[in-house]
DNA sequence: TCAAGAACGTACCGGTCAGTTACATCGGCG
DNA sequence: CGCCGATGTAACTGACCGGTACGTTCTTGA
């Protein structure tokens, strides 16, 4: 058996050492970014001592995947409701992803998406964080491409990829310019690639 | 006067202490992070000593601001070139825009855009780099916005801020898949985003 | 030729990093 | 009551961080 329990216990009541070390470093990696964050600020902001998070995890690096992992997890989840909800037709759930996130930036705590951050920020290839992410992303992508298959049009690779840009795009812009720069953009512009994929003349809703 | 004297000799046959420092920096931030390397590093990349790094710079983040603002230079310097050598069909400097990024992303070196990465690295608003690399982005997007005016579209600061999101999109992707995923897209999406803004029916080229 | 000053290196500072140790304390449960 | 798992206390390691006081070498001009 395995000697790691990232979360043992899943949510309840009174949050053990673990959960508390766990939601305090997921907030601090994301919102200050991880190499900017060390352990003993890790927790102080759980309110637990560092014994406590080397109990619950053997290293640094695991934590970061741990919360890579969670973060990866409610990123799936939120992709897979609003594909649901979006119903069958492909070019509806498409611009359903692309408003996803375009109301994802609104949040005022919006910094970027914590998987691109990472990859910004450990390079080097084989990081635990990054086996994570890139695990994540290539599910994204093929998510996408999995939809855009689904729908009239010549160069459906060409569609999922260029949605995934733009999305990218919007994280990256939104790390430069804010929330009222180009990422602002995001809706229209995925809407106009969308539509310029469809065959013939269609119009966008 | 100033007591700062950033690069001292502009350049020549023996390069001084602080012309290595500035060139083994920007070398290792761009490839590594910024976070993730010391000044120990860079001075012995350099051929150095500490002293040297911090006779040439009062602190590694004026030295991180240099970097960026030299990158900063070189950016718009090869954005300038291609828009002139594209005539002065606004059309086709945005499609030749688009080709300069293609480009960049084609070489084996190629890390990401050296102020998307630093704006991840450093969120904290105010941080010297950050400063250098948000009027070097203001500056590219009124630069795409001054040309898309120039077009024959109803939404210029749409299409302007539309390739901002595919170019910032390649980039952050190509951290995350490397050279052969979306990024890959860039061309194709940045073409069909720019005919698409386009009046009616006009071919792509 | 020799001294002045620029350019550079040697050796070090206190602080913080991730990670570890041995031991004390609290709480629930049989 | 006594046990045990979970947590805290307090100190520590060795490496590395950004930054500096001071000594040495090289060049240059009178």
């Amino acid at each position: 058996m395995t000697t790691i329990k990232p979360t043992p216990a899943p949510c309840g009541g009174k949050p053990n050492a673990a959960m508390r070390v766990f939601e305090a470093a997921r907030d601090l990696f994301y919102n200050r970014g991880i190499r900017a964050v060390g352990v003993d600020e890790i927790v102080a902001q759980a309110g637990v001592t560092k014994p406590s998070l080397y109990r619950a995890y053997p290293s640094k690096d695991a934590l970061v995947a741990a919360c890579l992992t969670e973060s990866a997890k409610d990123g799936r989840a939120a992709l897979e409701a609003v594909l649901a909800e979006a119903g069958d037709c492909p070019e509806a759930q498409l611009r359903a992803v692309v408003r996803l996130y375009g109301r994802k930036m609104l949040d005022p705590g919006f910094r970027g998406c914590a998987m691109s951050n990472t990859a910004v920020e450990f390079p080097e290839p084989g990081h635990p964080g990054r086996v994570v992410l890139e695990e994540c992303k290539a599910d994204l992508r093929g998510r996408l491409l999995c939809v855009a298959r689904r729908m009239t049009t010549r160069d459906p690779e060409g569609l999922a990829d260029g949605l995934i840009l733009l999305i990218e795009g919007a994280m990256a812009s939104h790390h430069i310019f804010g929330s009222q720069g180009p990422s602002a953009a995001l809706i229209a512009a995925g809407d106009r690639l969308i539509s310029a994929h469809l065959p013939a003349g269609a119009a966008a809703p």
